[in-house]
DNA sequence: GACCTTATTGCAAACGGTTTGCATTTGCAG
DNA sequence: CTGCAAATGCAAACCGTTTGCAATAAGGTC
């Protein structure tokens, strides 16, 4: 069950924060409006590429980190990777990676976030953020 | 509460799986067995020169590679930082890790557990492993 | 629309963690 | 003790990511 997205509207976004929309971002957020995976920042490059040659994969690595400073994104790491981003502001979950494919599939659970609470608690610490990431196979 | 750690016997494991016993290896595994930390590998190398200043950062990698291999320690990425390293042997557990001091505390819940099975069976996965982190500060 | 200031760009070089090619050394089986 | 394969140190390469810099362009102001 994959969480729905909400896609939010970067450019604005980025404007209120004072940032300049120019043409490198604009293809770059376009891709991100349109994308429903978790692309690195190498595969958001390869489409930028299609659409203006002269985007440089910098340029990519600066966007998304103004993006992600903004709270419009989030970075993942999963497994030793590079770095993969999906659009923040859709409810927290967690993932769960095919490890055959690279595929991932979000899911959320309250009993979860409940017992990592209690667990945390009972330590005496106070979670500040979590990773939970399952690589799994499909069962056939 | 942290796991016990019973101390494998890393020479015989590498013995057992052809591997030769050279004073570098000698200088790491006592090193690893020594620890009860999660040292990366320059932590690691660093312990290492003291005992034998020749010692490369290069056969520090070799070496937990081969470990790893052997299924003597384990690889983990906490957040972005290096690898760290702990033996492995140890019955299952997770990590929550202490954003102010780098400190990791071992922890394991069976309920967590379960509830990580019960999730992939819903979305029709089998778990090859996991990775759960807890990100926290100790409260006063 | 032209102008000006400042943010943003592309490029290439630097980065940090990790791996690797190579010539030399070493463990250890025979 | 010898011989050969395995392991070492070193330096260079690697990969994903960041950064310095001079050139370009966004977008507020007139």
């Amino acid at each position: 069950m994959t969480a729905p997205n909400r896609k939010p509207d970067y450019e604005t976004l980025l404007r209120q924060a004072g940032l300049r929309i120019t043409r490198p971002r604009q293809v770059i957020l376009q891709i991100l409006t349109e994308t429903d995976d978790h692309p690195d920042a190498a595969q958001i490059f390869q489409r930028a590429v299609k659409q203006d040659a002269q985007i440089s994969l910098a340029t990519v690595y600066r966007t998304m980190k103004a993006l992600e400073e903004n709270g419009a994104i989030q970075r993942h790491a999963f497994g030793d990777g590079p770095a993969r981003f999906e659009h923040a502001g859709d409810a927290h979950h967690d993932h769960l990676i095919d490890v055959d494919t690279g595929d991932v599939i979000e899911f959320a659970s309250d009993r979860i976030e409940a017992l990592q609470d209690e667990i945390a608690e009972r330590l005496g610490y106070e979670i500040v953020h979590h990773r939970l990431e399952l690589y799994g196979r499909k069962k056939r």
